[in-house]
This record gives structure tokens, C-alpha cells and sequence, in this order.
DNA sequence: AAAATTGTTCAAAACGTTTAAAATTTGCTT
DNA sequence: AAGCAAATTTTAAACGTTTTGAACAATTTT
């Protein structure tokens, strides 16, 4: 394997020089600098990473840590961020060591992380309010990013989606087109963002002045989006309009509404959040789902270089971003049905 | 960070005798080794990973390139790999670099992971018969353990289970209990696990003298197992007996025997091998599955540690594994049913 | 009592890089 | 042609560990 001192040999060059001419510093003459550059690819220099992290006292590694459900079923957003991060971390020289939890405590996993690896930081996701996790490596020094948001005015790198914005647009769409009964197909209430979005959805139903009887939580599945939908449509008063968590509770729940005879969006507008995972696609929905859009997919290079900025200095405040959901009417959603006269006209 | 240096001086030791009073090098005192013992946990020393792998020029990483099929969904076995191999690689002192592949190319992601870190050595798995990552790896001397068998007589590091036996077992069960028309519903014979099956299923048809018209391939989902039930049981002559390829497949060959009216093992007896997957229990079928089992999860281990000692120099011959998959015989197989004899007794 | 043996510890080199400080070369000014 | 500043390069230390060879001390052998 090629070292800088072999280059500086070939060159009759100080190691210092060859290292300083390949890593870009100004002081080097550019004649030299390029003849460096010649022997370095010549010979196949590749920098070891193990010494420049010994040095520079970085791992250059960062964990995650996996959660797996209890049927161990993976999480659908896994293998999106997997794949986003594992690309943008390597463009900053940077390795992701993943662990999985199956512990009950959350913080355990990070702890055990912790003890046996050198780990320059982590990436936090799925936060729940208040996540334990923040305050566990906020107390250790730990840098990390968190992917979503679990309290108002954090003190660390977060990159999300502003989800109270998601309810609030997805109201008022449904509400400018005239609907008055308005339900939720809320995700677990535990989650952070499922939090945010039930408190803008209530806020946003008392600004225009509507019910807030219709919500549900805890969906996850196509088959919750389908009996939480038949249940609803099935009331004494049914919604008009449902906004659901993601675009797979969304599928249950046409389900449902095919399933009542029913038609979309003459009888029951429908939308739903769109976080774009490759496997359900809003816009192949019959008809096109009406979305608040948020591609997961963006978050990930985002999340890799607010890490590897952090790590490197930059303060966390000028590491905060909250992105807003675009909001893409497609045919799912139309103007609210007339109030039945039952009486005839 | 306390260091061998700081505990060193503590001491009045030098280095070399901390390193070694910890490292459980024979020639220290015991009552030297004690005091290094005391003080290492009294100041919370870790040793500096990064130091070590200087010096020992390893990087005490590992790869696995995780393969996704064109719908981005995850390889179901690939969680439970994850789980198992982490934990056994974090005992050794190892950690897990992940990339994720979409390349059509089997090698370029390879390739690409050599470029970019210090690997000292990878797991492959499911394999293709004569993979070409394995010639890729070969080629540059990279270690490796294949988790499966792409060859008849490797020589690099394997562990697996005797695919021949698992086709073989399956076979002469059916047979013993009079089957004469026995159908196999295969995954894809792109796969080594695949072809051998297949290899050893008509042979032992050929030894029973029993006809191998009833192979299907390519079946991996629970609708795959359905449809081809449903085509091989619609045949002329159907099917007394079905091997499937997997117990999700299985399943989907049980909805078609329930959904033709037929009975498990009354008309038709199925059985299938059993990776063991958290998510579907052979055991919990209606009636329970026959299966030949061998848990993915038992291989976890033996891989990792088998990785790790051919880096340290252990030879390839001595490591390598082919475990039998174990018979369990439940209840969804049983004799063949008496042949119609449609002009009455 | 000297010599040999064994047990224990130490000093120093090595791994490959970065970087601060010192030294040298170059170019410019007078 | 000397003086000086700027540009460029080198020397050396540092990161924390492992490991070689030497040194020292304690013990046994002659």
C-alpha cells in the first residue's frame, strides 16, 4: 500500500509536504503539488483512515441505531434511509455503524454503542416528544442529529418537516373546499410528529370553527387505515373529508370507502401525508392522491452533512432545519358533498 | 480519555507493562497485573480502537453489502442477519459497515466500498452460483465468509446448510409415505441455495423412480406459493405432495389447497424448508408445517467468528461448515391418499 | 561466589497521518 | 549585492497502541 512517505521518497519530498499538497493547503507550490498528484495515482495512494483518525482524533463513524418492532418487521422507512445515508456519509469520508434495538430501553442501545465503539456522533430518528435519547447524549457530550423534532426549541442539529404545517394545510384545504366534517387517521400518538400533527389539526378545526370528534390513532397498516376508515364512515355523522398519516393507512382506508360503495372523491375526499417511499406511489392511487408531499429520501444527505458540520464545529443553531411539506391536490380531494335533504327537494 | 500513558504514570509503570498487564501477556506479575487492573477501571480506561487498529493494520471493520430488490423491499431475512451479526461481531471486537446496493453490476458495489474504507474482509451473502464476487474478492485477496455455498469445493471460508440434504430429506419423506406425485415449488434458480435443491430434488425423484414433471421455480412471495399451487393442482395429474421453498411460500400453497376445497394432509400433503424467521412460525400453520429447519439466526455467529478467525489466520479449510437442516415432522404431512378409483368399488 | 537461568520491566520503534514551528528557498526592493 | 518579505519546504512532535530487543532483578545452578 502506498503511504506518503513512499510519494515523498519518489519525489524526494518531506512527508509533510505531500500530505499538505494532496489535502488542498495553499502553501504548496502548484508545480509540486501536481507532481504529487501525478505519483500519488500513479502508485494508488489512498490516505489510511485509521492514522488520519487516530490523529485527528475521530472515528469517523457514526452510529445509528435501528428499532425493530416487535414482529420484527422492519420499518418501511429503514432501508430509504439506509440507502441515502450510507451514500452521503461516504462523501464525507464517514462510516455508519448500525446496532439494533430490541431492548424495551430506548437509551440502552446507545449506551452499549457507546462502550464498545468510537463513535464520533449518531443520527437520531423517530423521536418521540421529550425523546429520552436528546436528553441521554446531551448529558454525555454526544453529538448527534435528530431527524424529526421532539421539543420545541431544541438545542442540537435537527432536520424535519414542519408537521404542524402538514395538519394545518390539509385542513384548510378540505375546509376551503367545504368540508365540515373533517377526520384524522392519526399515526401512535407516542411518535413525535403524530403528536404535532394532532395538536395543528385540533387548532386548525377551531379555526374554522369544526368538530373534532372524528380522530383516530395508532395507524400504521393498510388494515388499520381500513377499519379505522369503515369505522368512521360507519358513525352516525361520517366525514366528509379524511386526512390520513401516510399514504398506506390512505390504501386502507379507500379501501374501506370502496368497500361502502362509495366514491372518491364524490362522496368522501380523502388525502394523506406522503413521506414518498419507493413501494406506494400517491400518484398511481385510483384516483391520485391528494398529498402533503415530503420525500424521505431528501432528508438524508441533509442529515449526513448537518452531522459530519457539526462534528466539524459548526454550531448547532445554524443547524436547524424545518422544511415545509409541499401540498400536491391530485383527484382524491374535491369539494364536499350537499348535505342530504332527506325530505327531498 | 485515560490511556495506557495516564495509567502508566499513576503507576510509575511504562507503557509497554500496562499494555501488556491488560492484554494478558504471561510475563507480568500478578501483583503488577492487579494494580494495572485497579487503576484501569479506576480512571474508566477504554482502549483507543483507532490506536490498535494502527498498529495491527487492521481496521476492525467488516462489510456486508445489503442487495434490494427493485421495489426497495427489504430482504426479510436481512433484519434478522443484522440483528445476529452485529452481536457477534461486537464480541470480537468488530464492527459492521453497511452499503446498500442497486447496481446491476454484483461487483461494483464492492468495488466501490474497497475504494472508499479500510475493510478487512466482508460476508457475502445469498449467493449465485460461481458468484462473481467471490472471484472479485479472490482475485485481490480480500477475505471473505460466504454465507451459503456457490461452489462445489471452495477455498475460502464457508457456512451453510446441505441444501442436496434439504431436497433429498424432503423427497424421501413424501416417498416413505407413498407419495408418488410430488411437486416442488422452488424460489429462483438464480440462486445457489435454488439450483442445489433443485439438483438433489431430481435426483432423488430418479432414485424413487417418481416422475419430475411437477417443478415450478422463481416462487419467493406468499402469492407466488398460491398461484403455482393453484396451477399445479388444476394439472392432470396433481400433486399428492408439495415441497415448497420457503414457509411463506408455503402459505400461499395452503391458501390454494383451501381455496380448491382440499385438505391438509387428506388430499394433499405440503411441507417446506424453514429458515426459522421471526415473523411466520411453521409451527403455528393450520395444521402445523412440515418443515426441514435451519434457523438464519443460528448462522449468525458461526459466520461472524468464522470471518474473524480467517483474519486472524486461521485457513480456510478449517472453516468451513455445512450443517444438515433437522427433519421436523408436524402435521401437514401424511400418507398418500388411495388413489380415485372413479368407476366405484 | 560466579555464572546461568528465569521472571519482570523498560525504552524505543513502529503504524500513517496531521500540524506547529523552524528552516530554507525564492522573489523583490533598494 | 545586500536586505527583507513572502513563498515553500522540512523537521519534529503528536495521536495511543503493540511489540521487539534490551535491561534489570531475582532466583537457581555450578
Amino acid at each position: 500500500m502506498a503511504t506518503l512517505k513512499k510519494i515523498g521518497e519518489e519525489l524526494g519530498l518531506s512527508v509533510a509536504t505531500v500530505s499538505r499538497a494532496l489535502n488542498g493547503f495553499p502553501e504548496v507550490k502548484e508545480a509540486t503539488r501536481q507532481r504529487v498528484r501525478e505519483a500519488a495515482d500513479r502508485l494508488g495512494y489512498r490516505p489510511n483512515r485509521v492514522a488520519q483518525r487516530l490523529v485527528t482524533g475521530r472515528s469517523g463513524m457514526v452510529g445509528m441505531i435501528v428499532k425493530i418492532k416487535p414482529d420484527m418487521s422492519a420499518d418501511q422507512t429503514f432501508f430509504e434511509m439506509l440507502t441515502g445515508l450510507t451514500a452521503a456519509l461516504s462523501e464525507r469520508e464517514t462510516d455508519l455503524v448500525l446496532a439494533v434495538d430490541q431492548a424495551q430501553d430506548p437509551v440502552l442501545p446507545y449506551q452499549r454503542m457507546l462502550e464498545r465503539d468510537v463513535l464520533d456522533g449518531f443520527i437520531l430518528n423517530a423521536p418521540v416528544p421529550d425523546d429520552p435519547r436528546v436528553t441521554f447524549l446531551q448529558e454525555r457530550g454526544i453529538p448527534f442529529v435528530l431527524h424529526g423534532q421532539d421539543r420545541a426549541c431544541p438545542s442540537y442539529p435537527t432536520y424535519g418537516i414542519d408537521n404542524f404545517a402538514v395538519s394545518t394545510d390539509s385542513v384548510r384545504l378540505l375546509a376551503q373546499l367545504g368540508h365540515r366534517r373533517i377526520a384524522l387517521i392519526n399515526g401512535e400518538v407516542s411518535a413525535a410528529f403524530a403528536r404535532d400533527r394532532l395538536t395543528a389539526f385540533e387548532a386548525a378545526m377551531d379555526t374554522f370553527g369544526l368538530g373534532k370528534d372524528l380522530i383516530r390513532t395508532g395507524a400504521t397498516l393498510e388494515s388499520h387505515g381500513y377499519s379505522q376508515a369503515l369505522d368512521l364512515l360507519s358513525g352516525e355523522a361520517p366525514p366528509t373529508g379524511i386526512i390520513c398519516t401516510s399514504t398506506v393507512v390512505a390504501a386502507g382506508a379507500m379501501r374501506a370507502i370502496r368497500h361502502l360503495g362509495l366514491h372518491v372523491p364524490g362522496n368522501v375526499s380523502i388525502m394523506a401525508h406522503d413521506d414518498a417511499l419507493p413501494h406506494t406511489r400517491a400518484i398511481n392511487f385510483e384516483p391520485a392522491l391528494t398529498v402533503t408531499r415530503a420525500p424521505m429520501r431528501d432528508a438524508c444527505a441533509p442529515l449526513a452533512h448537518m452531522l459530519v458540520d457539526h462534528l466539524n464545529g459548526k454550531p448547532a443553531h445554524e443547524l436547524q432545519v424545518m422544511l415545509r411539506a409541499d401540498l400536491i391536490i391530485r383527484c382524491s380531494t374535491g369539494p364536499a358533498p350537499k348535505p342530504e335533504t332527506p325530505d327531498g327537494p
